[in-house]
DNA sequence: GTTGAGCGTT
């Protein structure tokens, strides 16, 4: 389950982020987004969990919680692009 | 040293 969490605290790192879910499950793997070239937050990130259900539970549990004095949203992220999957039309056509 | 809507580098 990939979780996106937006407005976050420009202090907050990716362990924060991992410590907060880590309460509701097994984070697989969490990420704060900064900027490659400032090396500055953005104020958004990502949260891999690997049961489903604690994913869920730790989204109704922290979206409108309050980290490091702001009040974070958390939802499910929409899917990164996939490059590496089959293509779709698998026949021998042409 | 700064700022505030958003969906990330493979």
């Amino acid at each position: 389950m990939n979780i996106y969490v937006s407005n976050l605290s420009f202090a907050i790192e990716d362990e924060d982020l991992k410590s907060y879910f880590a309460e509701y499950g097994e984070v697989t793997s969490a990420k704060v987004i900064t900027d490659k070239y400032t090396g500055r937050s953005k104020g958004f990130g990502f949260v891999e969990m690997s049961d489903d259900e604690a994913a869920q539970k730790a989204i109704a549990e922290l979206d409108g919680a309050t980290a490091d004095g702001r009040t974070i949203k958390v939802s499910v992220a929409k899917p990164r692009e996939e490059k590496r999957s089959k293509p779709a039309y698998s026949n021998n056509r042409w």
